[in-house]
DNA sequence: CGATAGCTTGAGAGTACTCAAAGTGGGTGG
DNA sequence: CCACCCACTTTGAGTACTCTCAAGCTATCG
């Protein structure tokens, strides 16, 4: 999951489960705080996730890291250069998934349909990566946690009566490292969308979002 | 191309054409700022650069401007997500492309040997998006600049005797763009690099490299 | 119930930004 | 061929946003 702009078009086309009866492998799992892969293990499989939530990291030698993203239900993981795992990814929940031998993204000898589908969910990896570097490039910190919150709540966001509710299994630390950011300025930030009573913090993994519209103003032009 | 870090791996790989005899199609040639293609057109070809650069770029509703990657020679572009193409592109010089029908990527009838040098490209360009993030989230201007300094030298720059040159055919708004700066800020880094004397500046669009360990080292970590 | 990791808040500093003006160079027309 | 013009670049001054460092707070887990 990348953060793009709200009402991305592609939410429904990724969520939808990828196997074909005859290329079906048995379900993962994951618990929380494992490993699925590391960078440079090399590629077997790839993965898409059917229920939890996964982090995608990468790490600089003095130790900085960038969340490269989350993966979240639909969403698939793994996808190899040279051969290799360019990320770690470690399980934020316990999550469950679908597994696909390499060879299915590689050649259509087999499973035709799910090579195109691997294929598919590639290209709009790179498609949301674009515009994911919009948000990292340009965005400031409200408009980039104001667009996460956003996402968030269209990709897996609970009706709550008139609000919405979002559960954040990642860390503050998790997000910050997602959007560019520190922990204080994320945590500062959250602050401030509850005091301007957009958002509700109901406890520090749940948020609700009280005005919707606002929160989408402030993650396109950082205006209330 | 994207920033990523020096020394990185597939420089080589990515450089080398792909076109078979058989799917050989008429070579393409565009003008100095004129357009590939539009952010929305319908994708019906991918494109090989041969000779020349190319700027990728999108919009924010207020203006705000990402340059997403430039496209050097051996870089592919126009990959599509829902059929669509997702950026602007735009010829910064004559440019020279080798033109695939988009039908090769999506089935290897036909040419299966093509079809699988394209995936691999699209799966490479994953790979270098995601060291992107890291750059455009992490690093501080300097560190930027002298990475982007860094990889051109590495795919483009030409022996010099001692020295290395490189050449820029971008403007300083597209450099600060793609590293997520504004152009002040890249203007003062150039000219803060100059005065250390690691890099010359010969014109606006031709740069020395004086110090290339320097420059490696500013690229990593921001110290000299 | 205490320890500890994670979160929040505060104060101050620094980097990059904004706004403004001057400098540079390429291109065009006289 | 030269001069002017315009777009781009550089430099300057001041500001603002985010970061850093530090301390206090909260909640979760033994």
């Amino acid at each position: 999951m990348y953060v793009t702009f709200p009402s991305e078009i592609a939410v429904k086309a990724s969520t939808a489960p990828l196997a074909s009866a005859s290329s079906k492998t048995a379900e993962a799992r994951l618990k929380r705080g494992a490993y699925l892969y590391f960078e440079g293990d090399e590629v077997e499989w790839l993965y898409q996730v059917t229920s939890g939530v996964l982090r995608l990291t990468k790490l600089l030698a003095d130790g900085r890291r960038q969340v490269i993203a989350f993966g979240y239900p639909g969403d698939i993981v793994g996808f190899p250069a040279n051969d290799l795992h360019h990320t770690d990814c470690e399980a934020l929940t316990e999550v469950r998934l679908q597994p696909f031998r390499r060879s299915h993204l590689e050649s259509g000898d087999g499973d035709p349909a799910l090579h195109c589908a691997l294929l598919k969910a590639a290209l709009r990896e790179i498609s949301a990566m674009q515009d994911h570097f919009m948000m990292l490039g340009r965005k400031s910190a409200t408009e980039k946690l104001a667009s996460f919150l956003c996402v968030l709540s269209e990709r897996v966001g609970e009706d709550l009566g008139a609000y919405r509710q979002i559960n954040l299994p990642m860390s503050r630390a998790d997000i910050a490292d997602f959007l560019g950011l520190t922990t204080e300025t994320v945590s500062r930030t959250f602050t401030q969308l509850r005091k301007s009573k957009i958002i509700a913090i109901d406890n520090i993994h749940t948020i609700i979002i009280q005005r919707p519209t606002a929160l989408m103003s402030l993650a396109e032009d950082g205006t209330d």
